[in-house]
DNA sequence: CTGAAAGCGCTTACAG
DNA sequence: CTGAAAGCGCTTACAG
């Protein structure tokens, strides 16, 4: 009887074994494993070690080449609103970009708050190949980690202080108060965002601006916020809704779709039907935004765009290309029945 | 004139310069750093060593203490369905379990499919403190790193191969059907999940033995599938609702939320009534399911339970405990306007 | 209680 | 083209 194959080690594969079996030395393993073997290695000793490679399932152990290099190969993205159903999209499309060459660690502090000094440093000391900021303040960047390739996301007004891919939310503000303009809307609330970031100060003084140019008032006083989640939306909202009725609101705009669902359910809890009693609308146009009753008008953010373009823009710096001229992404105004 | 203060030397901050400092050994500063050191060190060392490191603000370099102690602080969640909005709750509450001590590194492959070998060993190369792994299938299990906790989320049926934590959905399917039949739904449609997952599989086959129980029909031929986007999952519904209607059907059920909210879709183009002229449900109960035209009757599945409680399960692993008995998440129906 | 030293598994000048 | 060796910054026996 024969006796059974030996099971395979159970052991790690290491370089060293690779270049035993490829009788090569182990720098011959690392110039090859890493596509650097042009012109260093014979090409009848590169054969042999991707075919030991290939026999033994050698993988390269990536925290001793992370020690070795000076940098991993994770990418890292920090976002305070995670659990906002928009990261969803942002997250896929930043995967599918970055490829097998990184991987993605996520950053997201306790929800709505920004990471601190001490979150930072920790970030720093996994030797991060890059960082993707999403929706961050001031304050953070001047903590940032040096060194570090960066690029934000949605961070408008900040692209001075490091590669941004913002919206083009202007464009997208106007064509919305155009649109309630026309509709005969004059007063609007506002319910913000309690996440302290760039785009929705931008948001908010955007809307601001051009209501104002028309002549209609966007109610900012007292400020209504809340963290992007539903249930929280809707108390705000209900606690609001007398208020901003009693002051002449016939629409009320809430500064993401997750924000404005919350308005939904706090219009139907209190009777009044929409478009109306109220017209209501949302900034990101998120999937679910085409079946909430009604569905609702939205200022489209693409979240895939966004990731994307930002991974490719990270991807480039880390390759040490310039920063090219920083694009604007389109935010259109999608129309549907929650504005009539 | 007095010179101004020497810019922080940008340098990176490592356990010798902190040692030195202390007038230490590099070891008493890992030691401490570690909390390693009762006994080992002196108090007046100890308390030495805790100045310099909040002198020079040293943190641990992540990658040469994975390569020294073999592991990594990181976590992988693996799933393939994530940019699903249930997974926003549970990312978020893994990490708010995983807390400071690990960071959670994503994985999903390309959507709705399994991770490959290659995948699996390349993930083996970071050396992760831990996987979670949501949705598996039993060939992926097959493939699973060798030495790495491990703990499936909604994997039911695979409990025998790793700790497991899974939602009791044989009551919430029994509750399921129980109020279809109530509603007097004879004939259901059925839209499934295309992610080749355990749980997919069982909430088909408790729906089908539920509905024959009571003399009930579940279409589950030809069988229709999407992935969890609410376009695909409308163009998959809208492609099957005549059949559906011409073999009977008052109700239609789907396998997930993001699912049900493209027949609710499909339906409203379609100018079909709900719950009127076809009632609708589905599973994970997401948040914008309650503002969903007309709000819709599912089977709630916490996500943010899931990820807490998996998280608990696995750090309880990574410190060598026991794997307690698996315990069921609820899973309770929730009735909403969807099914009148 | 303390420190010198080996070792983790790579990568990269460097000398042939 | 090739290989021996230093070095990345820790952790952990080990000998005092």
């Amino acid at each position: 009887m024969s006796t059974p194959p030996p099971p395979p080690p159970r052991k790690r594969v290491t370089a060293a074994m690779v270049a035993e079996r490829a009788g090569t030395s182990i720098a011959a393993v690392s110039l090859v494993v890493n596509g650097k073997h042009r012109g260093r290695i014979s090409d009848e000793n590169a054969e042999r070690v991707r075919a030991a490679v290939r026999e033994l399932g050698y993988v390269v152990d990536s925290t001793a080449s992370a020690l070795a290099r000076g940098t991993s190969d994770v990418v890292v993205l920090l976002a305070p609103d995670l659990p906002n159903p928009f990261f969803g999209r942002v997250i896929n499309a930043v995967q599918e970009t970055l490829g097998e060459r990184f991987q993605l660690l996520l950053f997201a502090s306790p929800t709505g708050a920004q990471p601190t000094v001490a979150d930072v440093r920790r970030l720093a000391a996994l030797r991060p190949a890059g960082l993707l900021v999403s929706a961050p303040t001031v304050e953070f960047l001047d903590d940032a980690p040096a060194g570090v390739p960066l690029v934000l996301l949605d961070a408008p007004g900040l692209e001075d202080r490091a590669p941004a891919v913002n919206y083009d939310l202007a464009s997208g503000v106007r064509a919305l108060i155009a649109h309630l303009a026309e509709r005969g809307h004059r007063v609007i609330g506002y319910l913000d965002g309690s996440t302290p970031a760039a785009t929705y100060e931008l948001r908010r003084t955007l809307l601001q601006a051009e209501a104002e140019r028309r002549g209609m008032t966007l109610l900012t006083t007292p400020r209504v916020r809340s963290r992007p989640d539903i249930a929280e939306a809707m108390a705000a909202a209900e606690a609001s809704l007398p208020a901003w009725r009693a002051a002449g609101a016939t629409a009320v705009i809430a500064a993401s779709d997750t924000l404005a669902h919350g308005v939904l359910a706090a219009c139907a809890r209190a009777g009044l039907r929409v478009p109306e009693d109220i017209a209501v609308a949302g900034f990101d146009d998120l999937p679910a935004s085409a079946v909430t009753a009604p569905a609702l008008t939205s200022v489209a953010l693409p979240g895939d765009l966004l990731g994307s373009v930002a991974a490719r823009l990270l991807v480039s710096l880390i390759d040490g290309g310039e920063a090219p001229e920083p694009a604007e992404l389109p935010a259109a105004l999608v129309v549907r029945a929650s504005t009539g």
